[in-house]
DNA sequence: TGGCTATTTGGTAAAATAGCCAATATGAAG
DNA sequence: CTTCATATTGGCTATTTTACCAAATAGCCA
């Protein structure tokens, strides 16, 4: 049984694995930009449907995004949007690296 | 072959990736205090030393964290401070979650 | 209602990850 | 040089993740 220390940071560790898939970030900066629907993230991404639509449902249960129903569209909206500030973050170090 | 729009978040993915599991969070949460050796992170987490090892080399392999030997013991120390702020991001939305 | 579009869910195979033990390195100290 | 302490690497298995296809679901509209 894992220690109750390392434990308490599962909920964090969730977050950060959400945002660890390269399609994901993909989704999560186009969404900094506006709410988009699945059919029209599918298209800029070119993976099948039902795997796009898992990678939101990953993002969802994380708490990153949230969805809501538009005719028969669900369009998926950016809730978490530090996770913007985390990417300037990782990407001010990365260059400031070269 | 994916994407090269998508591929290019793959480096950015790969840090997320490397935040992504409790224990490797509490040793950067460890490391943000002061810099410490594998044998004592390897007593305050309670895992084979062999897996502590690994948890270090992936965060190192991001570029959250770097190392160091001093006599015979490898002194570990965060080398990415903004991994912090990204916890008080993701923390703060929690705590607003409520 | 029935068909249409958009999305989610289930099933599955391949790939990646985690964690343990054993074996190997690497430097320290006698 | 030998032994000790510390850490890393290799090998293995169990678990998780990814991505596809097929099937099911949900709302819209004739």
């Amino acid at each position: 049984m894992k220690k109750a220390i390392i434990l308490s940071y599962s909920k964090e560790a969730e977050i950060f694995k959400a945002l660890s898939h390269p399609t994901r970030l993909f989704i999560v900066h186009k969404l900094k930009e506006k709410d988009i629907c699945v059919c029209e993230l599918t298209a800029m991404i070119g993976d099948d449907i039902s795997t796009v639509s898992k990678h939101l449902s990953v993002l969802k249960t994380a708490g990153i995004a949230d969805s809501t129903r538009k005719k028969n569209q669900i369009i998926y909206r950016l809730k978490m949007r530090c996770v913007i500030d985390m990417s300037l973050c990782i990407n001010r170090k990365r260059k400031a690296a070269l």
